[in-house]
DNA sequence: CCCGGCAACTTGAACGATCCAATACTGCCG
DNA sequence: CGGCAGTATTGGATCGTTCAAGTTGCCGGG
């Protein structure tokens, strides 16, 4: 099995380099005889280009990396895992592949994009857990490194595109769906102010809850994540018949310390499908599959001028605690 | 910021190109003096070797590839996603990133392997989830492409380089644990005879339990993974006073078919940690480490003649269900 | 009949590193 | 002080692709 290149089916063909070049990336300035003769060679040779002499000659990689998390909460942990699942499916289509690559913090994370760019001609990144004062952002727009982020600028302009989940709209569902099954006082167990993500899904709640006239207060606790201090803070809201919790974890809790009382937590991770909790789930796989659209438009120059800013809804899926 | 090439750091230095080509990669053929004078320049310039042109020339990518799994169960398919993210660690550490593919079948695997290896150049693969007559070993093997399987070939000769958990060893130390803590007629609940996996992890039990001297006759079930199938295949295991299964999934079956009596799962799971189950632990961070260990002495030539097999054991996380 | 213009294709050079063979240098011996 | 062995360094070729410039052949207008 020898080498197969350009010159091989260039051969096979009989005809020059340069015009199976063009087969290959500018098909339409080839006559299309010539065309499916080349093609013909190509196929019968199982020739494929050569990704690294590309790269050289034109500087890209289809390469695009994203960050995997170190470890973090198990629960929670898998959102990101499903995230990248999608991604390295929707980035197949797009003839991208996928390199990952791990970091302790930003700094880390920012000496890593310059390794990679510089070493390994990266196309973009895929940003995922944005978060208030993000560094990455603003040191890959300075260098124009294309990139998408999963999760909108918190606080910052709206400078480049973006896909995220609404948050809100699925906390309001759920919201919604209890107040539809007769419940009243519906309580919410998040996570303290600050947080993008958190505020967010606690802004759906109340809002939902105004809308329906119901008043909110002492039908509110706040707890760090886990199961743990979600059941001491929810143990809290003593008069409440439904919680509407800002993830699973808190969910957990919650179903522990407020037994009998209708929960629904978010993410609809595995635990929520294994334990029977009602969850929000957000659309990850579309979710990955439009950041991977967004990053193709940018790199192959097809992209509007102003960036493109995606929200996506998430479903609820109704199991036994609501 | 211009590009920083071999060429400049030879210039700024005054030596050659090749000179400082042999301070990256054969630092002991040049003197000593002129070498800190490159490595100097090679630091004030902020230079980096370009992995496409260094590849077009040697053949090497400093890639290697790893499968995403598509999806599969939301319990367990956390498992390879953790095993993803000590090997990317790993692989940093140790030179080299990993990248990404899927695949639906062994079939498609095989293409991916053909098209990655030719495209671009990739240096060794990581496989998982080795199964009875896996096709992806004998095709690799035969075109002396370096790879290492984390999971033992089942049934096939140990003709490559291997890490796997002992299986046998974690459900012995569940079966120990729960002997010691009083029981005596505990019960496995397992997935049907035939999968490697499901057989090794159930023979631990049987052998722990024949060691004490216990019988084992209508102690044992079998269920497809699931919590569901788990519960009703739990609930033919009326005379037991603990249970060890074969995943946390059916534990989580047994826990709601069997409440009072003792259970452990296995392989310690999101879900285990946030319910509280006792959950044999698999050492996926070694595991991964030792994985990319051995590829890397495939990959530099160090390699002994013969393949290295290595069997991690697991440990067992004691919660609240036992 | 000649020539400009165009489409289709070909040729030579370049990307940045490494390999190979040849040369310059060093110390040392006679 | 010349020459030799051994090592440090140099220049040129090369990997497979794409870019830029050049060639060929055909058509129609003058």
């Amino acid at each position: 099995m020898e080498k197969v290149t350009i010159a091989t089916v260039a051969e096979r063909a009989g005809v020059s380099r340069q015009t199976v070049s063009n087969v290959i990336n500018t098909p339409e300035v080839v006559r299309p005889e010539t065309r499916d003769r080349v093609r013909e060679a190509i196929a019968s040779l199982g020739y494929r280009v050569n990704q690294a002499a590309r790269q050289m000659r034109t500087g890209r990689s289809k390469l695009i990396a994203v960050r995997i998390e170190p470890a973090r909460d198990g629960i929670n942990g898998s959102v990101l895992d499903r995230f990248l699942h999608g991604l390295t499916d929707a980035a197949a289509l797009a003839g991208y592949r996928v390199m990952l690559y791990t970091a302790a913090d930003d700094a880390g994370e920012i000496a890593t994009y310059d390794e990679l760019l510089t070493a390994y001609d990266l196309d973009g990144f895929v940003l995922t857990s944005t978060h208030h004062g993000d560094p990455r952002t603003s040191w890959l727009a300075e260098r124009h490194v294309p990139f998408v982020t999963f999760g909108r600028p918190w606080g910052a302009p709206d400078t480049h595109s973006w896909v995220d989940v609404d948050n809100a709209a699925g906390t309001a569902a759920a919201t919604r769906h209890l107040l539809e099954t007769g419940h009243r006082r519906i309580g919410f167990l998040g996570w303290p102010a600050g947080s993008g993500v958190g505020d967010a899904r606690r802004a759906g709640w109340a809002a939902t809850m105004a809308e329906a006239g119901s008043p909110i207060d002492d039908l509110e606790a706040a707890a760090e994540d886990g199961v743990d201090s979600g059941a001491s803070a929810a143990a809290r809201l003593t008069d409440v018949t439904a919680v509407v919790c800002a993830s699973d974890s808190l969910a957990l809790g919650a179903l522990r310390a407020l037994p009998g009382r209708a929960i629904v937590g978010f993410d609809d991770t595995a635990v929520a499908q294994a334990v029977g909790l009602t969850s929000v789930s957000q659309p990850l796989a579309e979710a990955a599959a439009r950041c991977m659209g967004l990053l193709a438009e940018l790199l192959d120059g097809s992209a509007p001028t102003t960036p493109t800013q995606l929200l996506l809804p998430p479903s609820l899926v109704v199991r036994r605690t609501a």
